[in-house]
DNA sequence: TCATAATCGTGATCAATGTCAAGAGCCGTA
DNA sequence: TACGGCTCTTGACATTGATCACGATTATGA
């Protein structure tokens, strides 16, 4: 697991063994089963989290128990309830397994300690924050732009492979919208 | 405009002398008038904006020539399409004045030799882009759980001076909907 | 293997919103 | 002051998608 880290890193950023042995240090590993929750709303347990493999959901849960989806995170992606993490305050969702997943998790403290002892570090996770930026405004735009068929369509095409490992009324709450909706399309 | 740049950086990160000449010396200053476009759909002038007074708009035109709204700018926020200016490609949408508006700008060159040359300024940037993702994350979410009013609502609520700023047709254009239906309600 | 739960598809109905059209009010400028 | 441009409101109608209901199919686990 904690090479599968490496070499994510390192895509980006050269590190010394020295410098990995580290960065190790400072990440926990943990297997979580189907339908495991890694956090849930309302905890105060803040943690940065690497999917090695497997498959997650973060979820908000309205005031009528309606699920959404805000983000799916699947092997090599990182995921958290980002402002709880980032300001230390409960979380306002739950990360979910929708598959049996192991993943590398960083507490805050930890995350602040990596910072300042391995500054370049910060490189790496700029990065990352950035390409976040990125999906984030491309998403935004598609629900301002494209109509509900044109979305599920170019999610499909976009993430071929989430398609086939999670069911359409997932990818609907993904969407925004009901599963019978997403159901009448013929593609 | 330059001391507005620094009192903002050192919000997050105290900076000598020394340090914020080398800044300086890397952003250049602009104003432009109401109506201006700052960059446009196409150009290959990656640059990322930081807003020392005035209002903006990032919008992307769709093939019906129909202006959606992907964020707005005001004081003390940075601004750019972040696919364009970080992977070095043409812009896919355009910036533009609201109002008549000063900026500071760091081309990308700039920015890469500055984070060479000054890493720790990658923690202010780290910081900035957190709060990037964050704001998108709320922004998704609230498209997923809320109606058109709630987010009507949810957005003069949050952004009072904006709503004082702009007509009522670019904030259904940041919206995702048609000003008639913001016409109709009755907040 | 069987029982149970998940998942998916489809019809009927209703609410929300888009679209088109017309007109009214406001503001800056010639 | 008068004009044109911009903005906002409102009505009528069409369209999209939510909701509820039901049944069929597929996975899953004891």
């Amino acid at each position: 697991m904690f090479e599968t880290l490496r070499n994510h890193i390192e895509k980006i950023l050269p590190l010394t063994d020295q410098e990995f042995t580290f960065i190790s240090s400072l990440f926990d590993s943990k297997s979580y089963k189907k339908g495991q929750f890694l956090f849930q709303e309302g905890e105060n347990l803040s943690r940065h989290y690497f999917v090695c493999k497997g498959l997650l959901k973060l979820i908000y849960t309205d005031s009528e128990a309606r699920e959404h989806i805000v983000s799916f995170a699947m092997e090599d992606w990182w995921e958290s309830d980002f402002e709880a993490f980032y300001l230390q305050q409960k979380t306002s969702m739950s990360l979910i397994c929708i598959e049996n997943t192991d993943v590398l998790y960083i507490t805050y403290d930890n995350f602040k300690h990596l910072c300042r002892t391995l500054p370049k570090i910060e490189h790496f996770f700029l990065e990352k924050a950035f390409f976040g930026c990125i999906a984030a405004q491309k998403r935004i735009l598609s629900t301002l732009t494209s109509n509900t068929k044109e979305r599920y369509t170019q999610l499909i095409l976009r993430y071929p492979t989430l398609a086939q490992r999670v069911p359409k009324s997932q990818l609907a709450a993904y969407l925004g919208v009901s599963r019978e909706t997403l159901s009448r399309f013929t593609l």
